[in-house]
DNA sequence: TTGTAAGCGTTATCAT
DNA sequence: ATGATAACGCTTACAA
């Protein structure tokens, strides 16, 4: 391995001098050129562990994702998000550590990420109210999609989504309305039961216990089961909010395999806007969470964060609006 | 923060002793015991940095995309790829840095994995021949979904794919068949194509110019161009065999636009077998790529030349086995 | 502007 | 079994 003492002896100068030449500071520009002259030629690389140690900042971003559903990168919505928050994570420099999960010990995920020494933490979809911290100095850290109160968070304006979700039934004359909700055990599968129901409420239509059902962990299983019990019902509702687009497409399909039409009989609107959901048939109408914007905000605030440990930052937590995305899987009733 | 100096200072030893405590390396159980006290005691955290400096492993694994499919960690192929990958390397004690992409600098790319000191590197999905080593002392590398020379490779095997698609099409009465290709930039794209017309001369097809028409990079636009393509023709095919599933369901898609129906007007075979495939209408029959193996094996193939750095490895191509997944996007003709 | 030397937190060699 | 001490490759006062 070529260290900065072979560029020092290959170019003439001393150590530190190579390494201000590398880092710009002051130097003339005649060293600079030898220095950077003697770079190449030797095929320099820099050794960021040794930088790391001296200056105490590892240019990487941990990344951990949430234990309960065991999916992870693979999950459509998740993996856009934090590609997006690459994409600009990678502007500043940093790279990005997906560690190992530890079987959901919080505590220990944590200890890993402080024994790598990265800069900062990004937590997507972590379940149950625990948080990651709980160490003196704690590593600046954002979570995406469930909010927090001491660390910053971002996510989707959950109950403006079941909002325009219910008001566009209505405006299609349906008053049966049925929510496939996520699992209450997260945040955001809360917050749009939570919506709903204001929703509800506030165009005046009843409230059915038995017209709210669980589909857990947002995949196509629970939604099959979940559309499987309202499909089950004596009377059975006209339309149906799903908390999620994989869910939601399980929903339609089990539907039309009972000989029900969708959405003649049965529509749906989703919620996320993953990729598949325009090519389904028919095309899914739903709510869609902006996961570039997401991605990007939450770099922007975890950035924010680690360049400002000290000063207590102004905004910590964002909130990302979300918007209708008119399909075909809304019937008009009228 | 705390460092082994204060474990030391605490416990009553020297550094030296708690270093190898640390590392199950000859200590008295007396002293071990008091030692590891001490260390849960003050919280105590090995630093990666240091140990990394002075051992010369990271306990990092580099992970480099492709540039062309700009898409990366978000394509549903890969992402579960990765997913097995790391599922298994986490096993091992390895965390996964994605490195930033240096804009498609291969040469770039290498010397920042080098910089941050990986043991061992995944490149996923690169397309056109150039690899990305060129350094003397080049670090373990294993490429995902195209074969190389020197380094490891682990795909699928692609031509035994499209035999088994065009075997399935003309038992089910079908000569009349095109097929949607992957951009031949892209080895996957080259060896489906080749694979393909293989097929057709074993069954005594003819092999028509215009049946074949380049969907490009995988993507839903791209399928649905090269489908349209294939609509206008005077005379169609009843049979699309298509090299990846997002453009199969696109292709689809756009012939039910058409008017026509499937699977009765045009039948189809995907290639893939992404999670969406059964949930789309009709459940598309696909050559199924078994992500699981191939993200477990590249992991088995990459821990095996990072601990064998000098021996050479025995096996160092792996082509995993492909299979048929029947749904009902094939019509019988019979 | 340039160089010397200390320090970052570990591991590893070699005495004791 | 234990402990000084050098070494890993780099940054950074502090001197020159």
């Amino acid at each position: 391995m070529v260290t900065i003492y072979d560029i020092a002896k290959h170019s003439g100068y001393s150590i530190a001098t190579v390494s201000k030449a590398l880092n710009n500071k002051g130097v003339s520009e005649k060293a600079k050129k030898k220095i950077l002259a003697s770079v190449k030629e030797l095929g320099y690389t820099p050794n960021s562990s040794a930088r790391t140690l001296a200056t105490n900042k590892s240019w990487m971003i941990g990344v951990v994702f949430g234990e309960t559903l065991g999916i992870g990168i693979a999950h459509p919505f998740f993996s856009e998000v934090i590609e997006a928050f690459k994409r600009h994570a990678e502007l500043y420099g940093y790279d990005l550590l997906f560690v190992s999960r530890h079987m959901g010990l919080q505590q220990e995920t944590y200890k890993h990420l402080l024994h790598r020494g990265v800069d900062g933490i990004i937590v997507i979809q972590a379940f149950g109210e625990d948080e990651l911290s709980g160490v003196s100095q704690p590593i600046p850290t954002v979570y995406i999609d469930r909010p927090t109160n001491k660390p910053g968070s971002v996510h989707s304006d959950n109950k403006a989504g079941s909002l325009l979700a219910v008001k566009h039934f209505v405006e299609n004359g349906h008053t049966k309305i049925a929510h496939i909700m996520g699992d209450p055990e997260n945040f955001a599968g809360r917050e749009r039961l939570n919506g709903f129901k204001e929703a509800m409420e506030l165009h005046d239509l009843p409230i059915q216990e038995n017209y709210i059902v669980n589909g857990g962990f947002y995949g196509y299983a629970g939604g099959r089961e979940a559309m499987i019990r309202l499909l089950s019902l004596k009377e059975r509702p006209t339309a149906v909010y799903v908390a999620g687009d994989e869910m939601a497409i399980a929903a339609m399909k089990v539907t039309k395999e009972w000989g029900l039409r969708v959405p003649e009989d049965i529509s749906f609107i989703g919620f996320d806007d993953v990729k598949l959901a325009q090519h389904v048939d028919p095309p899914l109408t739903t709510i869609k969470q902006d996961k570039e914007l997401i991605g990007q905000q939450s770099a922007i605030l975890l950035l924010d964060k680690i360049n400002n440990k000290d000063k207590t930052t102004a905004v910590d937590r964002k909130v990302i609006p979300v918007s209708l995305v008119k399909r075909e899987s809304v019937y008009s009733l009228k």
